[in-house]
RNA sequence: GCGCCCGUGGCGCAAUUGGAUAGCGCAUCGGUCUUCGGAACCGAGGGUUGCAGGUUCGAAUCCUGCCGGGCGUACCA
């Protein structure tokens, strides 16, 4: 059951005929932050005793007399302006921690009203191999669709992957060019990449010839800007002068900025010129750009041969990403591309001209929304179409198959404006009881605080990292195993195993602990790190909770069948009972505001909890045989619990490490 | 220029969306080992929540203005 949403069941009762709205004031329940005050508290009597123009303690006591809540807590306490501070019966709560063991689903309801969401995440682009860029958006929808699940709703997990843009262009571009063929019959994802690179910089580099003069010329004309304005002497009116030393500090950082994009262009452009390969093969295409654009337009048009090779390019490069889901333990019901959509564009584009929702404008196709200061195109000046094109004949599709109530976009901040536009559209466009949400989220970044890039300035590739991540966890592994009082009681290959679950684990822990919102600093020191927040000690925890049932040769599931009762005597029993209970609370958290960070939250307290309760009540050597048989239970729904909330996180559990 | 996001002990992050004395982990210092896994536990120090106003019983949270940072900004995705 829900203890919150119990009481706060009762308190909408108690509250008939006095407020307004109930129901804003009821959200008012919630758990104490300091135990002292109760186990749950409700805040709405200030709020309330100010709109009826009564002093909040009498409100307060009049809604306490009216409660009916003896069944399960003390007598409520009123206290301080007018907080009402309740604490559950020990007994009652004893007695809900034995409905928690009985169930397989750990005492959660599944939903009252089951929705269904589709879940948009991971989607990489085809082309290039996954890297570091891809990591929370995979791991951060992997959470949400197994925790909506696990609440009884319907998921529909749907990798929109990007199997269609110019990245095909460019390495059909690289086929017909630079193909080394050897490489790519024993190698064919390798050579693809490399293809797709080697095209990718002879674009950039003509591109940035064109640039450099005019990025000079700006460069040159900031300077003299802050030259100016550095030498007019002050006026003397405090005001003026304030604003010219703001104007000046602006047009410093500005010709800043500038000055390092040049710097870096230039740097990227001086490497193509001082390999002579390169820059033989730089001069040989200096239409490379608007041929790669050709040849991604051709594929549109349903060219034969470029068809062709994009059909026998896709199942390597799927393959490829797929070997990185499986270890990862991400999965999805679809994979829908960018391509699946491509016939439905032109419908797409047409209906919402006619509609009068879009408009041509500058020779393109247009929906200009309210607020917004440019428009989402849907159609090129050169009748191509773009992503808002695709986003929207995907919406028209996920709701024609699946009907959903929601459709969750896991897709990194810089985005935002594009969903803005997106969603707004497709209202405009019919789509409104469907809830839009865009789940972003903040960029991986390195110890330097600069996005996350390997040395050499190259973006991290998702399968060295993992790779990387596990080699660490097994050192760690490793060590504790070596360091046993008794010995090492580990196999290597065991070992192997244990490192793969510790190392991927913490990888996935560390960006889900964190709020997603905010960038994420990425450390594999800190996120290996045995203690603190991490999925490391949570899952050591977890082997802790085991070891006691292996050496106390106790079955979990006879001792539950054995009509043994669960008693909590000791605070930290009873605090450990309360948080095994909470679980649902979390959960329903973590899902109302699509942030796994509460659900690793609530475990690391059960986990610490745990560890106090572990510290201070001996389990097997109890002072009592129903004693011991209650730790017990406290124990197995300890373990079942992190066990469950691991696995929503998309984490495993070993029972040694 | 405009728009969005952010600023919390030395570092990395929380704070149930306006609740009681702002929490946690690293790091620092000090305790606890003949006891179920010491990869543990208990405790201490460390803060004017970027700055200045405002709103009210109450503000890290809401409003205004500054300061500092990130991202985005018509035909890439």
């Amino acid at each position: 059951m829900n203890i919150l949403a119990e009481l706060q069941n009762r308190f909408r009762a108690s509250l008939a005929g006095i407020g307004d709205d109930p129901t804003e004031l009821v959200a008012m329940v919630r758990p104490s932050q300091d135990p002292k005050f109760g186990d749950y508290q409700a805040n709405f009597a200030m709020p309330l005793g100010k709109r009826l123009g009564r002093p909040p303690r009498d409100v307060a006591a009049e809604i306490v007399a009216k409660l009916s809540v003896d069944d399960f807590c003390d007598p409520p306490q009123v206290e301080g302006p007018g907080f009402i501070n309740l604490r559950l019966k020990t007994s009652w709560l004893a007695a809900a921690v034995e409905r928690a063991l009985a169930s397989d689903r750990l005492g959660i309801e599944p939903a009252a009203v089951p929705r269904t969401y589709v879940v948009d995440y991971s989607a990489p682009n085809v082309a290039k191999p996954m890297h570091v860029g891809h990591i929370r958006s995979t791991v951060i929808g992997d959470s949400l669709k197994r925790t909506l699940r696990f609440l009884g709703h319907r998921v529909i997990a749907d990798n929109h992957i990007g199997d269609w843009g110019t990245q095909f262009g460019m390495i059909i571009y690289g086929y017909k060019h630079f193909l080394d063929r050897a490489a790519y019959q024993s190698k064919a994802v390798e050579e693809l990449g490399r293809l797709y690179r080697l095209v990718n910089r002879l674009v950039g580099y003509h591109e940035g010839q064109e640039t450099l003069p005019k990025l000079r010329e700006q460069l040159s004309a900031q300077r003299a800007e802050v030259a100016k304005a550095a030498k007019t002497p002050p006026l003397g009116d405090k005001g003026a002068d304030k604003n010219a030393a703001k104007a000046l500090r602006r047009a410093e950082s500005i010709s800043k900025e500038l000055a390092s994009s040049l710097a870096a262009l230039e740097t990227s452009l001086a490497e193509v010129d001082r390999d002579p390969a390169l820059s033989a093969l730089a001069r040989r295409h200096p239409e490379i750009a608007r041929a790669v654009l050709a040849e991604t337009a051709k594929l549109h048009q349903g060219d034969p041969e470029n068809l062709r090779l994009w059909r026998e390019f896709l199942p390597p490069c799927l393959a490829d990403i797929e070997r990185i889901y499986l270890r990862l333990g991400v999965t999805f019901d679809y994979t829908l591309g960018e391509s699946f959509y491509h016939d439905r564009l032109e419908s797409v584009v047409d209906d919402l001209l006619r509609s009068g929702i879009a408009r041509v404008s500058d020779g393109a196709a247009c929906v200009f929304l309210a607020g917004q200061t440019t428009p989402l195109i849907i159609r090129k000046q050169d009748g191509a179409f773009l992503y808002g094109t695709t986003d929207l004949a995907t919406i028209e599709y996920r709701v024609q198959t699946w009907s959903p109530d929601a459709i969750l976009y896991v897709v990194d901040h810089r985005q935002s404006l594009h969903f803005e536009q997106l969603f707004a559209a497709a209202r405009a466009w019919g789509y409104k009881d469907l809830e839009l949400q865009h789940i972003s989220f903040g960029t991986v970044l390195g110890d330097d605080g600069r996005p996350f890039k390997t040395r050499s300035g190259d973006t991290v590739g998702l399968g060295g990292l993992l790779d990387e991540a596990v080699r660490r966890a097994h050192q760690v592994v490793s060590q504790g195993d070596d360091a046993k009082p008794g010995g090492a009681e580990i196999s290597p290959e065991r070992r192997q195993q244990i490192a793969e679950v510790v190392g991927i684990g913490a990888l996935k822990y560390a960006d889900l602990a964190q709020n997603r919102t905010s960038d994420y600093m990425f450390s594999y020191d800190r996120m290996l790190a045995m203690n603190g927040n991490t999925a490391t000690y949570m899952q050591y925890a977890y082997a802790r909770v085991l070891s006691i049932f292996s050496k106390g040769e106790v079955d979990a599931g006879a001792l539950r069948a054995s009509g043994a009762g669960v008693d909590l005597a000791h605070p930290v029993e009873r605090a450990l009972a309360l948080s095994l209970l909470q679980f649902s609370e979390a959960l329903d958290q973590a899902v109302a505001e699509y942030r796994p960070n509460f659900l690793t939250a609530y475990l690391f307290e059960v986990a610490n909890r745990y560890s106090s309760f572990f510290e201070q009540c001996p389990v097997l050597k109890a002072p009592s045989e129903a004693s011991r048989a209650s730790r017990l239970l406290l124990c197995d729904l300890t373990a079942r619990t992190l066990r469950q909330g691991l696995e929503l996180l998309g984490i495993q559990v070993v029972d040694k490490m």
